[in-house]
DNA sequence: GTTATTCCCTACTAAACCTGTCGACTTTAT
DNA sequence: ATAAAGTCGACAGGTTTAGTAGGGAATAAC
């Protein structure tokens, strides 16, 4: 299940997204448009800017903006950095593997092989997926028509 | 993320299907092979037994059977019984499809719509393989060489 | 250089959830 | 009767989630 940090985070950077690139916005504008409490947003726009998906400005006029272009963010590294790995199981993940401490012979185990294929496929689309292609309604391989 | 309680149900279920049909398997013998604390392995087994998928024996000579063919029982029903729904969120979900509170606008909304892709991989995934097919080394399409 | 604005950072909390544990009760074979 | 086994309710300790609170630091405008 998403968090509603990583949700929180989405609907951010797709607004970002959504303005002429360079463009500050304040946090106080983020949080009252996507209806986000204005605090709690701040940290999860600090944690995007700390793993660099997001610029800030401090001060008056400051904000924040992307810090690539939209094509450049996928969901996968946002779904990633605030929610951790993708795999249901840490045997399981690419990027953050890690031994099931009660598990012999994991080589064989029939549960990590089959949760290999579910992370596997949920990195195929989210690390595919990017801010450029939801807003242009792309969703995997096919284009959305109309509504 | 996979809980734990579905690890161990899962564990036990293929335990299970490894047997003839029909054989009784106490649950401390499952608790022990399995390195399961025993009284937390039950409150899954009966779960398990109330949802339909084992049948069990009280008194002497008791224990626990799946109550169908391991090609019957799917990795799908067991992590939904025990974690949920499969969906990212609840508006992505078809079995247990519950509106966003704080989501205007929810037909056009780019984050459900990359979950609800998200949620339908894992699905296909889940929802086709069985225990029999864990068992037997099929993982999806492919049949698994040796090792 | 003062002030207003805005992001930055740490600490805290209340509630929920996860992972079990415990103890008693019921059913059943011998 | 007795012992073996599943059934059931309550509870507890730790972790995570979803925030809140309050100030500190940088910057622009005046």
């Amino acid at each position: 299940m998403l968090s509603q940090k990583a949700k929180y985070a989405l609907r951010a950077l797709l607004m970002l997204a959504e303005r002429p690139p360079g463009t500050m916005v304040l946090a106080a504008e983020i949080a009252e448009r996507q209806k986000v409490p204005r605090k709690f947003l701040e940290l999860i726009l600090l944690e995007l800017k700390r793993d660099g998906l997001l610029v800030s400005q401090r001060g008056r006029n400051g904000g924040y903006c992307l810090a690539r272009a939209p094509a450049g963010i996928s969901f996968g590294q946002v779904v990633r950095l605030l929610d951790g790995p993708l795999a249901p199981l840490p045997c399981a993940s690419v990027t953050a593997y890690r031994r099931c401490a009660d598990c012999h012979d994991e080589h064989g185990c029939h549960i990590r092989l089959v949760m290999r294929r579910v992370r596997d496929s949920m990195a195929a689309i989210l690390d595919n997926a990017t801010l450029a292609d939801a807003l242009a309604g792309r969703v995997g391989d096919e284009l959305l028509e109309d509504a």
